[in-house]
DNA sequence: GTGCTGGCTATGACCAACCTAAGCCAGCCT
DNA sequence: AGGCTGGCTTAGGTTGGTCATAGCCAGCAC
């Protein structure tokens, strides 16, 4: 079980590239902080107001605004002024497509620390409003097949057209 | 579209309640840095050797050591002296299975930076080795249906007898 | 106009994550 | 013995994420 993926193409063996242009790494520098993550966790959990956010992440005004502003210019979040009947003008942040799609990423880090870091599994669960069973985030191939990490094999993208 | 997931239970409303014990919140301080990120990708690619993994992520070596050393105190890797025949003792990091169940965290990631921060994807796929479909991370149910963001559902975990 | 509330911004300080440059030690090779 | 290599550690400094405290401004409510 050594748990490595296999490496194939120009990307074999191991020592002969660099990951430049690594997703991973740049997606790392939209969102790079605890606080980043765990405000996108608040947005998933219906959270749009800035004191809101502030208080139930558990981070300080400052950085409330920080980070808020930051996941707005990624396009992770986008703020939009509303006004209730009888209310004054109020500012809500909203998930957007483009943050939205992170879910798997907070889903699979929930589901992490859920089994490893804590005795009862986590606090909560998720579960498919459908039909009620347990939601995982888990690696499938486009076939529909379960793949595991020893299945798994990384290789160069195939150039497009516009390459 | 809202993208909120549905809360239910003694979960509604959010204002209710607070999110301690979050395994979110609890699996980023195990592998809260970048660098941390990038060594376990790096260990999936099949990365051994301290020269290598500061190498290859970028980092200096001060940073590699305490990395490494952490990583292996939170057993996602563990260390192993070796010795090929004529050659002194080395050593070694591989991940656990503790360490290899972060592997959706970072196709997550990986998926996410391809779609959205690079023009063609990104640089690498994920293949499935058996039939050659590629790779994504996503949500599904243990009844096996794909689930969306608004099919979800967050609920307070039912207590079992040890709770 | 006065006060209250929501949504911030400003200031100053701390600590953690990183860097570069240098040094250290064990073990093998000559 | 002397040198090289792998795997670190130490020293000193910068950047960036965080905090607590305080202040600011707009828009209602009175």
């Amino acid at each position: 079980m050594s748990h490595t993926l296999r490496l194939t193409g120009r990307l074999e063996p191991r020592g002969a590239w660099t990951a430049e242009r690594c997703p991973i790494a740049r997606t790392l520098q939209v969102v790079s902080t605890r606080s980043a993550f765990l405000i996108l966790r608040e947005a998933f959990y219906g959270t749009t107001r800035f004191d809101d956010f502030a208080e139930r992440v558990g981070i300080s005004e400052p950085v409330t605004a920080a980070r808020l502003r930051e996941l707005v210019e990624h396009g992770l979040l986008e703020r939009e002024d509303y006004r209730e009947p009888g209310q004054r003008t109020r500012r809500q942040y909203r998930l957007t497509s483009r943050g939205a799609e992170l879910l798997p990423v907070l889903v699979a880090l929930m589901q992490w620390g859920g089994r490893w870091l804590d005795e009862h599994g986590g606090p909560v669960t998720l579960l498919h409003r459908e039909c009620g069973e347990p939601v995982s985030a888990e690696l499938r191939c486009a076939a529909g097949h379960h793949v595991d990490d020893e299945e798994l094999e990384l290789a160069p993208r195939r150039r497009t057209a516009t390459d």
